[in-house]
DNA sequence: TCAAAAGTGTTCAAATTACACCCATGG
DNA sequence: CCATGGGTGTAATTTGAACACTTTTGA
């Protein structure tokens, strides 16, 4: 953190030094926050952890604080506890915790869809954050029934090979409750 | 914090310092850090935020930091935005919303009773954290059913008013799955 | 004309709520 | 013996998952 700077700055300031991802990350979330006194050997570090929702994602390169920066699939980065340094282990298994819950409870899954954006999309977000399959009836069902999750805009998507899908604009609702619930299995 | 502490441990460490309440805080939960630079206008302060189990409360005293300490009501302290000083208020609240969320998902309440204890003391932890009045028979009906949340002891606890109640000890499961929901209105 | 995706509706099972009702005790 | 809180059970309703089925396009 720089002197004057709240902790979002900071994370957004860090989040394009590092990977060349200034691209408005339109949404920063705190998640939590890492103080052991040995997490980083190299001298005493306290860690605010934020997750970003970037839509439509650039490469990433590596800024003026890192040697490299790539992508990574989050069940990569996770399949071993030993493939991230110190404790990002942990931190990035707590991110992905919250992030989910988020989809659950709250509308910003939108955030990661363009302005007009097809249900398909949208459970195309929920299915990549919670890692499973969704029914498409369903999932259509339910977030048309929530009130200000989605709102029609009248047009329809052409051009792919099916039939061509309505499509929507975000609502004006932040919250879902009840909790747009992950199903089981 | 100081050079070798971790964060838990600095927490629990200014519970004690400022309130004497160094009973065996049986749950220190983090929950949101705060770091805006002219929050505190005295300083630069960045404040990690704890909220804690401390069952059969004692009367707190002012400890080595602070001149006066006493027990508020949460709906006191938050009856007005200026009550508390700072950016407070806004931490009193997120600590609220965690803590009654924690109630939903994980088994934490059993923290607050004693060893044994029954269903309806249990239910009026949940009563007070969530600010509501909750149906004795499906309360009973649901926490029972859940495996692993309450294990009965085979006592009952004898001198009140009507039948006497079973008494419980806290199961091995940690969270609930599905969430214990707060019903509606 | 066929396959694929969108979208609607139906069925069956599971969960939830409200509440009736019996139990066991102290006053 | 009756008011009180504990505890069990049930009926009515709501929610949810699975999936059939229609729609509308591109190939």
């Amino acid at each position: 953190m720089r002197p004057n700077e709240d902790l979002v700055s900071a994370a957004a300031r860090e989040l394009s030094e590092e990977t060349g991802l200034d691209s408005p990350a339109s949404h920063l979330e705190q998640f939590g926050t890492y103080g052991s006194p040995d997490r980083d050997p190299r001298m005493r570090v306290v860690t605010v952890g934020y997750w970003a929702i970037v839509p439509d994602l650039p490469t990433p390169k590596a800024g003026t604080d890192a040697a490299a920066a790539r992508l990574v699939p989050v069940a990569e980065a996770l399949s071993s506890p030993d493939r991230l340094a110190f404790d990002h282990h942990e931190i990035l298994t707590d991110a992905l915790a919250r992030a989910r819950r988020a989809l659950e409870t709250t509308t910003v899954a939108t955030r990661f869809c363009p302005t007009e954006f097809t249900i398909a999309d949208l459970r195309g977000v929920y299915m990549a954050v919670w890692g499973r399959s969704l029914d498409p009836g369903n999932f259509q069902n339910k977030v048309t029934d929530i009130t200000g999750f989605v709102v029609p805009t009248g047009e329809r998507r052409e051009g792919s090979r099916g039939r061509p899908p309505e499509l929507y604009r975000a609502g004006h609702a932040k919250t879902i409750e009840p909790p747009l619930r992950r199903p089981p299995a």
